[in-house]
DNA sequence: GTCTATACAGGGATAGAC
DNA sequence: GTCTATCCCTGTATAGAC
């Protein structure tokens, strides 16, 4: 976020490349030259722009980062039923994930990794966007008398995030399972587990 | 699994130092070098081993596929409430995860990896164990009449394994939100989450 | 089976012309 | 700002002695 914004086409081009060849090969596994070649321009034109690779690479989970922000914001808070609610943010939330396919891929990598200095980083992002927003409409439905007074809002809201980006990652996975009927569906998985949560599977 | 079983002990200290650097750092991130130094060897005795860095990260991820085949067989069937079997079965499966913390890294970057040929794999060794198992619980008490039968089984199983799994690569961050009091016990998320999904968390 | 020494390709990064 | 050419290091893998 420099204060000129000038950047140069060939400053965007890199950037779309590295996000590309860093979420399906890693950090490791992208290699500068790979980055150029994509980016239609010569290697010391990224040494030009960038300090380094990993600066590169911090930059690019960076705008990853912010772009997860930006999603969740359409999640009504106090109409209709909770089942309708956690089932729009569930569809929304995963359709987001792919709609975001590389960002999300980057994330995922960096969960695993496990940098310390990092996940602090993500707790600060993403926690307070997605988390919070999330935690905020089951304890509003708790405090109405909708929701059970026992039930600890951030087991939910893991629950179903964690259910979506679990979908997410495995989906190719998935999609060997004969028993797995909606492996591409992910609408209709978001709402499935929206039902799930909300009512549970047992019969009242 | 060749024939002879007289696997030398330099071996072993090879594989095991693989796992480790392999599921710290990745496939392109862990050098042979590197490797050879933890495993107190020298880099042309791992390629006196095995074939290439490529065999033998196969073989160590073959090894960590077929421990997760191991785990979940004590699962009761019949015996006790769903919720009561499922939060074993979930608490379970989440200590097993972190008990098994290398495989368990190596596996989830090659879901995010996406090798179509590997995912195969997976779908073959971690799903007819974990994921068949679970299903089996839930379709039993589908028949019984327990739970309601507009239920996916699939999905739930989904839920589950995914909310256990996201917690466990996401434990880092996780800890970072003050809202998060069950960061540090898994068993208790288990078992939260076996609650969640049998009755759901409304009010009746 | 284990080592030292080495081949050779490719990695990240820099120098300096334009 | 962009390039070509180059530096130095480390990567995987092999040769050959013991």
């Amino acid at each position: 976020m420099t204060l000129q914004n000038h950047k140069p086409e060939s400053t965007r081009r890199i950037l779309e490349a590295a996000e590309s060849l860093f979420s399906e090969k890693g950090f490791e596994g992208a290699s500068i030259s790979a980055i150029a070649k994509q980016a239609e321009v010569s290697k010391a034109n990224i040494y030009h722009h960038f300090e380094s690779k990993e600066a590169l690479y911090m930059q690019v989970l960076q705008s990853a980062c912010e772009d997860f922000g930006n999603i969740v914001s359409g999640l009504t808070k106090d109409e209709g039923l909770l089942e309708d609610r956690l089932g729009k943010f569930s569809s929304t939330h995963i359709l987001d994930l792919e709609k975001r396919d590389r960002g999300t891929r980057l994330i995922l990598r960096e969960l695993i990794d496990g940098n310390q200095n990092r996940q602090l980083l993500f707790a600060e992002n993403i926690a307070s966007d997605h988390f919070k927003h999330l935690l905020d409409v089951i304890q509003n439905s708790q405090q109405s008398g909708e929701v059970r007074e026992d039930i600890d809002p951030a087991v939910v809201a893991t629950l179903m995030l964690g259910a979506n980006i679990f979908f997410f990652m495995a989906k190719g996975t998935l999609q060997h399972l004969d028993d797995f009927s909606l492996s591409d569906s992910p609408a209709g998985f978001g709402n499935a587990i929206a039902d799930i949560i909300t009512h549970g599977i047992c019969k009242k």
